[in-house]
DNA sequence: AGCACGCCGACT
DNA sequence: GTCGGCGTGCTC
């Protein structure tokens, strides 16, 4: 008899099992999921047991070696969830062994042998339902929801986008769960794993890496703040999407998936409403007191400043609570327009944002390549106020203090400054921060926010941002108390994003069209990937070599499209110069056309299936 | 991926 | 003679 065993290591993508002769007298009654020590090149290491074939393998007979000893009495991982792990292992083209590494116990041989497993049966088979969408309009609405959702009868799995999400929940769950996150210590990650793995823990919260704990009873698997986008692993493999990984958790189990969020995912909210997801609730606005400011009629109106008249007057009439001014720091003087009409540069043929490039002094698209020279006038109102796109906070923070006519302590939060300061919940303060200050500042004592340049991404040539940017405004009014004042200043008020906030659902109605002209996801399946060479032309060969028999492989086949290999922008970055194949398949056979993918792909390529970036890492 | 192996140049 | 940098090839 021969077993194909899994080797728990990091092996090339293109070999997640190899051939292990079984020895009855060494290794008897082995089992599918029994966790094993193999000999490989010279030394043993430990396996995880896929398959059982009575018949004569393919590998030549000099090559096989005998499995050499069993661990533990019981199987280490249940069926459905080693079909999960097989799942996410061809889906997101990673070696099985590297994924079952997450999902495993710290390997030590003498304390693997002192371990106990039950067996365990599960409670019932749930029937395949479909997935449901709940929608939650403020924290306390959130919590009591996750607390109505977690199974009566078996497992219950939370997945948070970040640790940081971890102990608000926790606050009003039932004391005996279970926090998984990547930073736990060897003796408690054992323990812990020791007690799911025994069904001994029946609420479990955790950030991604807990989807590969050894589940035997799940029932339900809750995805919160499912639109977060940091549910998404980008620069690590298996790069999987959370949501989507959850569903085919749920799915290997028999478990209920359910994603809940103050704001759906465009793709969320599509399927929820053509009933591929269930859904009982409406969208709604999510915070009344929000004041959308054109900073062009200030600009028209000769005040140059980064605070609109309105904001400043409403920042002296406060006297309660903290002033938060948020500056998304990402977009800065990444893309340049006009500070008195509002145009920005966009390339003629995609319509993609242009970005700015110094030592060219140029303006190019990253995505067709077309470039232009940098203008000195408005083109559309001949103006002279062209500018590059992006305050910082310390530019902010300095003329706040040079002008202080608001009494307040100014305290700047940001990459620079995040470990310098703990917050002064006693004093009324003015914060100015980046993404970094969301976390750490104390909403509940927000009394007034401003975003001052909510569309400063906008124009990043990526199609998320529009998403982004609807989520980030829709988060902080989740966030601030209902008493609170939310100004969002921005030169392209009538972008959807920024235009529908009181009536949510047309920002889905239009933004749901773009993306079905140009074939984004709801509508079509995106993939990625990608290869990095130390030289341009090497990249560009492999890339133009692997797009060339790909489109040959599947000729004929109108279900996947290849894009021509695209340079990353900055297109040398991480030691070596970069190219994307972009490619898109129909929703219908998105997993099939995935895995096909995955398999055809050389093993030096990274594969980013739902990617969150098209063409930087 | 990660590691052994071997080719070859630099230095004892 | 032998140390080590890096290119190549293999893992059952």
């Amino acid at each position: 008899m021969f077993a194909k065993v899994a080797p728990i290591r990091r092996m090339p993508s293109s070999i997640s099992e190899l051939d292990y002769l079984v020895d009855l007298k060494k290794t008897p009654h082995l089992e599918i999921g029994h966790l094993v020590h193999i000999p490989f090149r010279n030394k043993l290491i430990f396996g995880l047991v896929t398959d059982l074939i009575d018949k004569e393998t393919e590998v030549a007979k000099n090559k096989i070696k005998t499995m050499e000893e069993i661990f533990l009495h019981e199987v280490a991982v249940s069926a459905p969830q080693l079909n999960f792990l097989k799942e996410i292992s061809e889906f997101y083209k990673a070696p099985l062994g590297f994924v079952l590494q997450s999902g495993l116990l710290p390997l030590k041989k003498t304390k693997i042998n002192k371990l106990v497993l039950k067996k365990i049966e599960k409670t019932k088979a749930n029937k395949a339902t479909k997935p449901e969408l709940i929608l939650y309009k403020t924290p306390e609405e959130k919590n009591s929801i996750l607390q109505k959702n977690i199974s009566k009868i078996g497992q219950t799995l939370i997945i948070v986008p970040e640790v940081s999400a971890i102990a608000e929940i926790t606050k009003f769950l039932p004391k005996d769960i279970a926090v998984i996150n990547a930073e736990l210590g060897e003796k408690e990650s054992y323990d812990l794993w020791h007690k799911i793995r025994n069904n001994e823990i029946k609420i479990v919260i955790g950030t991604r890496s807990a989807l590969f704990m050894s589940w035997y009873d799940l029932q339900t698997v809750i995805v919160d703040d499912e639109s977060n986008a940091n549910h998404k692993s980008w620069d690590m493999a298996p790069r999987l999407h959370a949501r989507e990984a959850a569903m085919m958790l749920a799915h290997a189990h028999g478990a209920q998936c359910i994603l809940t969020t103050h704001t759906p995912s465009i793709e969320s909210w599509y399927f929820a409403r053509a009933k591929v997801y269930t859904t009982e609730n409406k969208l709604t606005p999510l915070h009344t007191n929000s004041t959308l400011i054109d900073m062009r009629d200030e600009r028209r109106g000769r005040n140059y400043n980064f605070l609109s008249n309105d904001l400043r007057e409403a920042m002296k009439e406060k006297t309660d609570g903290d002033i938060f001014l948020y500056l998304n720091r990402k977009g800065s003087s990444s893309y340049v327009g006009c500070r008195d009409c509002g145009f920005v540069a966009k390339c003629d043929t995609c319509t993609r944002g242009l970005v700015f490039h110094e030592k060219t002094s140029t303006l190019e698209c990253h995505f067709c390549h077309t470039k232009k020279a940098m203008f000195l006038s408005c083109p559309k109102c001949s103006g002279t106020n062209v500018v590059m796109y992006g305050a910082g906070t310390q530019l902010v923070e300095n003329d706040l203090k040079k002008n202080n006519t608001f009494n307040r302590e100014i305290i700047r939060l940001d990459a620079d400054t995040q470990n310098l300061r703990t917050l002064d919940d006693t004093k009324n303060k003015i914060i100015v921060g980046t993404q970094i200050a969301w976390d750490k500042i104390n909403w509940n004592r927000v009394s007034l926010m401003a975003f001052l340049e909510a569309d400063s991404t906008l124009f990043i040539p990526e199609y998320k941002m529009s998403e982004a940017i609807w989520w980030q405004l829709r988060d902080a009014q989740f966030h601030l108390p209902p008493t609170s004042e939310l100004f969002i200043q921005s030169s392209h008020n009538e972008h959807h994003a920024l235009a529908n906030l009181a009536s949510p659902n047309r920002f889905y109605d239009q933004e749901e069209a773009e993306r079905r002209l140009f074939s984004y996801p709801p509508f079509h399946y995106l993939i990625r990937a990608f290869i990095g060479q130390k030289t341009p032309d090497l990249a560009r060969q492999m890339a133009e070599d692997a797009a060339q028999r790909l489109s040959t492989l599947t000729k004929g086949n109108p279900d996947i499209i290849i894009s021509d290999p695209l340079p990353f922008s900055p297109f040398y970055t991480h030691g070596a110069y970069w190219y994307a194949l972009i490619i898109k398949t129909k929703f219908n056979k998105y997993k099939h056309n995935t895995k096909w993918l995955a398999a055809n792909l050389p093993d030096d390529w990274k594969f980013d299936p739902n990617p969150a970036n098209l063409l930087s890492f």
